[in-house]
DNA sequence: GGTCAATACAACGTATCCGTTGTGCGATAT
DNA sequence: ATATCGCACAACGGATACGTTGTATTGACC
């Protein structure tokens, strides 16, 4: 698969979660130290996020990485 | 978790992962077009790879992230 | 002894991440 | 009209990833 295609969709993933926990852009960014536009950058597909920066967005929402992974669309 | 102890653990589990394939570090690397030196840095865990990274070391190793994630030790 | 394979560490350069600031735009409310 | 909120995009700068080269160590094999 092509790498923006990757990053999309697991940008649109974190993003479902987050609407599904109620949480805005600016809140999840201060639950873990970030700003909101580091999330909009994420969300988007517009960066490649590394291991640790994915492991603190899981646990800003509250939910293991794998869970994150596990309902990406194939 | 500290970083350093995330980082450790996702490299020794790609590590067991490649050696129970019948691959080297190097075998490993030019398949998915990196070299040597970049595997060993990432099973050290001295860096902390992109998620895109990880992607292509799965497919490398012809198994899916989820499985790379999956046998983490706690 | 010599050679080769596998792994490890260091250093350099380019590219990229990511934090930050600034700006804009639509929607809603007062 | 103005203020506020949620989200988007661009640019700058410091930090770091990662490709690459070079080198060291260890072990197997001849």
């Amino acid at each position: 698969m092509k790498k923006e295609e990757l990053l999309k969709k697991i940008g649109e993933q974190i993003r479902v979660i987050r609407i599904k926990k109620g949480l805005t852009q600016k809140q999840l960014a201060h639950l873990i130290g970030k700003d909101q536009q580091s999330i909009q950058r994420l969300e988007a597909g517009n960066i490649n996020p590394s291991y640790i920066y994915l492991c603190e967005i899981a646990d800003g929402l509250n939910v293991s990485l794998l869970d994150i992974l596990n309902s990406l669309p194939a």
